[in-house]
DNA sequence: GCCACCGGTGGC
DNA sequence: GCCACCGGTGGC
């Protein structure tokens, strides 16, 4: 059914240490939503890595080199890939269903397009840098949850795969064949009965994904603020113990560096300094370092493209090249 | 009418 | 640049 799908991987990490372990306790218990928003602070309570390591206030705390040292961060991060073209590849467990629609049963022909949808998930171990494929959603959530104070190694994956180790081969390889993504570390699981679906856009959209929470009751919920809403008219879940902190909306990076359309740049809201460094940073390290370091087993650069081609050329093939593409962004597409 | 998907906007 | 929120709307 799923032709074009995404699969979810975890860094581990690596011989550093820096990962600024502390306050990556769970997030707080509290019901109010501060929209503005600690969550982009440092805020020990929301302490969530930032994937965008050209920005991310940790990066500067613990990394004094100004370039490349995304070693570190990179290994706090989660990865998408999309197998679509390899078919269901070597491993077994690449079912397609791990997002579980729930357009499932009525699929309504996108016939128009479709879009890639999480086909696997997998992680990285900290110490070999080899991938493993998680074998489910949910497995690689609680992972996910941890992963920080946690690292994966190869043989966590013992729990479902018998005598896994470092020696064996790895599950995947970066080999241009899948859509990758960076995804968030320690997000926390959603509650019980609740489940986190993550849609990923079309290529050459103005976002990569959204991410929605559905209620036990079926409802869809986009936004945070959407959540403390519907908890507020739901007290008997706020009774179980669900919270705000459970929640979050945070999406994985492309690793393709234009999957998403760039904005047309907007000098009103540049901040003087900070803005100019950031490009430089953007540019220079295009998108795919993020993986590039620390991983001495993938041999094959990742910052070109072809991680990405077979799902662009089937959303390209079924994208209606109209209005989309039309008010381009020509202005700003600096690389 | 619904809703999945997408774009726009404002903030940082 | 990223992130969050939310309105619009095409396809059902």
């Amino acid at each position: 059914m799923e032709q074009d799908h995404l699969d979810l991987a975890t860094l581990g990490k690596t011989d550093h240490n820096d990962i600024h372990g502390s306050s990556v306790a769970s997030h707080r218990d509290n019901m109010k939503y501060e929209p503005k928003d600690l969550r982009n602070s440092a805020h020990p309570a929301f302490n969530q890595n930032p994937i965008d390591v050209t920005s991310s206030p940790e990066r500067e705390d613990h990394s004094t080199d100004d370039e490349d040292n995304q070693g570190e961060d990179a290994q706090k991060q989660l990865v998408l890939y999309d197998p679509a073209a390899v078919g269901a590849g070597e491993i077994e467990l690449v079912p397609d269903p791990l997002d579980s629609q729930p357009r499932g049963n009525s699929f309504p022909n996108y016939t128009s397009r479709i879009l890639p949808a999480v086909g696997a998930f997998t992680v990285q171990c900290a110490n070999c840098f080899k991938w493993r494929l998680i074998p489910t959603k949910e497995k690689y959530e609680e992972i996910r949850e941890h992963i920080l104070e946690q690292p994966f190694y190869c043989e966590t994956a013992r729990e479902w795969r018998a005598g896994v180790s470092c020696d064996d081969p790895p599950d995947l390889t970066q080999d241009g064949s899948r859509l990758w993504a960076i995804d968030k570390p320690n997000i926390a699981q959603p509650p019980p009965g609740w489940e986190r679906l993550l849609r990923i856009r079309g290529e050459g959209g103005t976002r990569f994904a959204d991410v929605y929470y559905v209620a036990p009751s079926g409802k869809r919920l986009r936004s945070m603020i959407e959540i403390q809403k519907y908890l507020q008219e739901h007290p008997e879940y706020v009774a179980e113990g669900v919270s705000m902190s459970r929640f979050s909306f945070q999406i994985p990076r492309p690793l393709q560096e234009n999957y998403v359309r760039k904005r047309p740049y907007r000098p009103a809201l540049a901040h003087d300094e900070d803005d100019p460094v950031k490009r430089i940073a953007w540019i220079g390290s295009d998108g795919g370092t993020d993986l590039r370091l620390g991983m001495p087993g993938l041999s094959a650069p990742i910052d070109r493209a072809p991680l990405f081609e077979s799902v662009s050329q089937s959303l390209k093939k079924k994208r209606t090249p109209s209005k989309r593409m039309s008010n381009t962004d020509a202005a700003c597409k600096s690389s």
